[in-house]
DNA sequence: CCATGCAATTTTGTATACCAGAGGTGCGTT
DNA sequence: AACGCACCTCTGGTATACAAAATTGCATGG
């Protein structure tokens, strides 16, 4: 959407990866300087990215005081989990209208990977696999706005997201949940196929306050500074 | 939530407005340096500017070929509302089971604004009281977050919805569901409230293909070339 | 010893200068 | 006369230099 220079969309990418994938974390400050100095390149196209990212959400930066990997405080978290859960069931409903067999069947396939890893311990490349089930029902509502829209939210829930994956038998239990998704998807049960998703998303926003004794103090709330 | 410098906010403001109000009409071309010389200041403060209206969406970049207005192509207006109703629907359903009595009066209010000014020649004064009252939604869903992101793509389709308020006897029906919205909001009755306004901004999305008609050729579309 | 105020340093915000790429125009050739 | 190539110009992208503001640390006074 955002089309910048070729430095500065190279930065957007490199940043966003660090930042979904926990390399930097909420509340790291992200000075120009230093960044500039370890991509060689000018602050211009530094700017430029971590511009682009605050309109994402992915960064907040504050006049005169910096940027740092926006740190979203537990209400924004739940606010925005409700949301998620909302996206994801539309997707969902329109997907088990639209998606056409031969995605039906690649979807198939992405569930039996998710549980196929299951057992492992590998929680990355499982939370990987999650993701590429989740993006294909989102390719499958025919709506590429609704897309955008979704995957914007799922990024800049995903640094908080991976705190989750953690609790004891939801593995389990989700890969259960993308099952039934999946039938009423393929049986063309929109109703069914949103309402399952719904839940599907918004346990995990429920399950906030469990998550809330396992991050560490501090971790969540530093921009409330 | 992107904040630049003063200079630049100050430019997002204006333009964005510009842009929202219809004084600039999409697929304009926003040159660099006549909007630095025509504010007074540098380019670089503009840069900042278009770079955080396209990550809004309001305008288009494309590298080496200057920014745009966005220009939507039909389909993803089609997409956009197809979005919006739900988002408004969801804001709606929220705002039934959360808004304070104290601020359904206050909404009870803006209705009424809008019913006084539906015989008025005066479009834009009753775009005004009707965004009002969307927006007046928006806040009792509770959800700041929500919030954003649907006046985000309301402002999206700003440039385009304007074209729409001149078809024959849709000011009344349109005051006329307000009125069954807000009695379902003031009797807590969610599911029905989100129903309606789903409906209620649906029906536009759905009279795309009227608006067409209306629609100088050339005027939806130029982002395609 | 602590608090308050001032100064220096660090970092962001703005301006300007320079470079590279894309598009248009004009001339030459067929 | 038409098509193609080359050059030129115009606009965006990048770098650097400069200015303003905020934080921090030190010094001084209570």
């Amino acid at each position: 959407m955002a089309q910048n220079g070729k430095l500065a969309t190279d930065l957007v990418q490199k940043l966003e990866r660090d930042i979904v994938t926990g390399v930097l974390k909420p509340g790291d400050k992200l000075d120009e300087r230093s960044l500039s100095e370890r991509f060689g390149v000018s602050r211009t196209p530094v700017r430029e990215a971590l511009q682009t990212l605050a309109g994402s959400g992915l960064v907040a930066t504050m006049p005169r005081r910096g940027t740092i990997v926006a740190a979203i405080t537990v209400g924004e978290l739940i606010e925005m989990f409700e949301v998620m859960a909302e996206l994801e069931a539309m997707c969902t409903r329109l997907a088990a209208r639209r998606m056409p067999r031969v995605d039906i069947e690649n979807l198939i396939k992405l569930a039996a990977a998710c549980d196929a890893l299951q057992e492992h311990a590998d929680a990355d490349a499982y939370y990987e696999a999650n993701v590429s089930f989740h993006e294909a029902i989102y390719a499958g509502c025919r709506n590429s706005f609704l897309e955008r829209q979704t995957k914007n939210v799922r990024n800049r829930l995903a640094p908080y997201r991976r705190l989750q994956l953690h609790r004891p038998g939801r593995v389990k239990k989700s890969n259960a949940e993308h099952e039934d998704i999946l039938t009423a998807i393929s049986t063309g049960d929109a109703q069914t196929a949103g309402k399952l998703m719904h839940q599907h998303v918004a346990v995990q926003g429920e399950a906030l306050n469990d998550l809330l004794a396992i991050v560490p103090r501090g971790y969540l709330e530093p921009l409330a500074s």
